[in-house]
Formats: C-alpha cells, structure tokens, sequence
DNA sequence: AACAAATCTTAAAAAAACCTTAAAGGTTTT
DNA sequence: AAAACCTTTAAGGTTTTTTTAAGATTTGTT
C-alpha cells in the first residue's frame, strides 16, 4: 500500500511517515503543494494525506485538480483548522475524508483503512516505463519482452520510483537523497552513484531498453534506448 | 543558479546576497522597482527574490507586469507585513511563494529550492533564437533546420543561456564571468575567450546562422547571419 | 605598413565528477 | 547461531570538464 503525505510542516511530515512504515504502509513525502500535484498525478498511490495550507498551492486546488483529471485516489485532508467551512469546503473539492490536527496514530490509521477500503478494487500497484514495470508492493523490476525479472531492494526501488514517476526528467542528486535517504540524512552524493549503479545493473539484467543517463552536475534521468 | 534580489533595504539585501554566495547561487542586487523590473525582464533569472514595499514602483505591479509579459520566473515575494491580505494579493498577482521577515538563511534556501526545482521542470526549459534552441535540462544545444544537435557542458551552457536571454546585445566579459564563473572567481578574459572558441564551434557543427560576435573591448553579442 | 593590443585557437595539464567494486557492519530471516 | 540480505563506505579507475599557456590571427592606430 502507498501512500503520499503532502504536508509542508517537516515534522510532521516525519511522523506520519514513521508512523505509516511501521505498519508496512509504503509512503512518500513532499513538503510543497505543487509537487504534490505532481506526484499524485502519478497516479501510483492508494490515498494521499494532504494538508489544507501549503506552500505554492492548497489542498483543495491539489484536490480538485485531481479530480478534473479523473485521478480518484482517495484525500485524506490534514489541517490544523477545524472549521466547519474548511470541512465543506475539502469535501466539496472532492476529499474522501477530513482530520483536524493534532490526531493520534490510531486515528490516523482508522481513516486510512477506511478510506482505503471504499476504493479497494482500483489500486495502481504497477508502474510502467518503455518495455519495464516495476511491481511495488513486490519490490520487484521485470521486463514484459524479455519475460526476465528481479527482485529490488528497498532503496532500489525508492529510487526507481522516483524516475518512472517522472521518466525523461533530470532528477538531481539532491533530490534523491532527501527523498531516498530522508531530508536530514548525511547521505552524500557517493550514496547516489552507487545506487545508479546497481540500478543500472538490474536494469541490464533484465534486459531493458530504459537506462538511466547522468546529466553532469545536473542529475540523472530515465530513458529509453532507440 | 541565478537570483535577482530586488531589495531596497541595503543591510538586507546585502545580507541575502551573502548568504545565496555561500550556497553558491550567483545573486544580482537592486534596490529600486523600476530597476527590478528592468533587470527582471532580461529573463536570465531562475528566481526572482522581491520586496513588496519598494521605491518607483512597489513588488505586487512588477510580478504582474512581468507575468503580463509571459516571463515566468518564479518569484519569492518578500514582506515585513505578515497579513493574509498581502499574501493573497501576492500570490494573486503571480508570485510563487511568500515569505515574512524576519527570516532564517535555512527558510529561504528552502523556499528557493522549491521555487526553483518547479522551474527546471516544466517552466523555461527551451530557449530559441533563430534557428537555435537550448533544451536547458538537457544541456543540448539543436538546429531545427538541420535537424543537427550536440552536447554542451554545464559552462558552455550557463554562457550560451546569457546570450540567449538577449540576443543582439553585447554582453561584457566581465558580466559574463560574474554570471558563469562568480563573482570571486579568478577566471580572467581568456577563460571567456576560450569558452567562446568552444561555443561558436559547437554553432558551426549544428550548422546554426546564429553566431557570437566580438566587439572589440566591449565583449560579445549574438546574432543571426543573413 | 608597422606596431601594439586584443582576440582566437588549440593542445595538454589539472581538476572535478562520476562509476564500479569489494568489503565491513548492520539487520532480518532461517 | 548461521545464513542471507541490505546499506554504507572507501578506494581506485574512468571519463568529462575546466584551466592554462603559447602561438597565431585579427583589429585599430599611428
């Protein structure tokens, strides 16, 4: 199960996040609103947690834009407000649910279920790029063409998340470490390399035709050969 | 990375240049509206950082007269007013994100890294002169004509974005090395010179009719042949 | 035309960035 | 307790980028 947290406040950002993995949640975190459009849109994610008050974009703009776009993955919307008209109001932009803040982690984890459930049969546990599909909630790389596959280790495959969200973008170092190794790791760059590398090698085992490309000081993105 | 802090405050501006300085973020500073907007309109910026309460011309008319004009620089709004009202009216008029003094040096980084990470993403990422065009992300400069294309390095390219920023105006050396080398840099003219080399053998492989020209003692413009 | 100054070009040296691998130290599973 | 697995780290190698310097060329001036 995955789970994206859009929430700009960091700290709690870590706490639903820590909460989430120790129930063997999967969960993804940004801390900006319009990368919160942009994730979700993935449409990778079996509910996004999503505050009201962001920087660069609300959540009832993220919500709605969602759902002009046909992304039904269930909202769950955070904020510290519990006014009755920011409830309508998340409502009718199209949330699933509403929790005021602060809330305990059984709470949390009631509505998740809840929410979670109503939409159980249309879970994107798949992503797609050229000739790859990476089966999250198995960790596992495979190639449809050459029937060939291998398992993924945790940050493995954090990472290749990363780049079938966004495939033919340059991602930077610095990206992924904070989103791979967390925002206050003391992960360095050498980290990242020798991810790419045994990605890089995966990738070849299974005989794929998408590579990742170093863009020098810039990044590395995800494309496909031919 | 290039910022132009339009600040009227001198201690403050100075104090925001230091500390883009030592992240390594080449920053411009002016202290009046009009030159803000001047300056602005070069498009050669990936973040503009703006007073609201400013001489000649206040921070709300220069977003919106730069957003009339189709230049999406991402703009960080800067105010000592922490009122909603501001802020709505900030965001309204087209900034991307808002921030009340007094700040910390680790917010504003912040702040910028998520301003500036959306722009590289979706905003800006071609440039075209003539028969020329810089895909920024990719570093690569093509020939729509020829159909030719090839590699740049990160210099050759932060050069070559300058020109392409405004094109038919002699661009000094000594600008040219504050912008692609810093401002305390040692690189001399020849370093320019030798770059230069390198950028109008690159234009001659793609087969562009864009070329730099030298104007004795003043530095380099491009322009178009025929 | 002769000279000086500025600019151009290039090769090679130096530096920086990146890649790969192996090994060590944790953790989890068997 | 052992085995299997995951992550980090460091070292050495490769590639790319940047600097440097020297000689050639151009330009403007006398």
């Amino acid at each position: 199960m995955n789970i994206l947290i859009v929430e700009d406040e960091k700290r709690l950002a870590d706490a639903l996040h820590q909460i989430l993995l120790e129930q063997k949640y999967m969960a993804d975190v940004v801390h900006d609103g319009k990368d919160g459009l942009l994730y979700a849109e993935s449409g990778i994610y079996d509910c996004i947690i999503l505050d009201i008050m962001l920087p660069s974009m609300n959540g009832f703009e993220i919500v709605s834009q969602l759902r002009q776009k046909n992304i039904t993955t269930p909202v769950l919307m955070l904020t510290a407000k519990g006014s009755i008209s920011d409830k309508v109001r998340g409502l009718d932009s199209g949330a699933d649910d509403y929790m005021t803040k602060p809330f305990s982690p059984d709470e949390l984890l009631a509505r998740l279920r809840v929410v979670t459930r109503r939409k159980g049969e249309v879970i994107l546990d798949e992503m797609k790029f050229a000739d790859i599909v990476l089966h999250i909630s198995m960790s596992e790389l495979s190639n449809e063409q050459s029937a060939k596959s291998i398992h993924l280790n945790f940050k493995e495959c954090e990472m290749l998340k990363m780049f079938m969200a966004r495939p033919e973008v340059i991602i930077s170092k610095e990206e992924l470490i904070t989103r791979v190794w967390g925002y206050d790791s003391d992960a360095g760059d050498n980290n990242v390399e020798a991810y790419i590398s045994f990605l890089r090698k995966k990738l070849f085992f299974v005989e794929s035709k998408a590579e990742i490309l170093s863009a020098k000081k810039l990044g590395y993105k995800l494309t496909a050969k031919n």
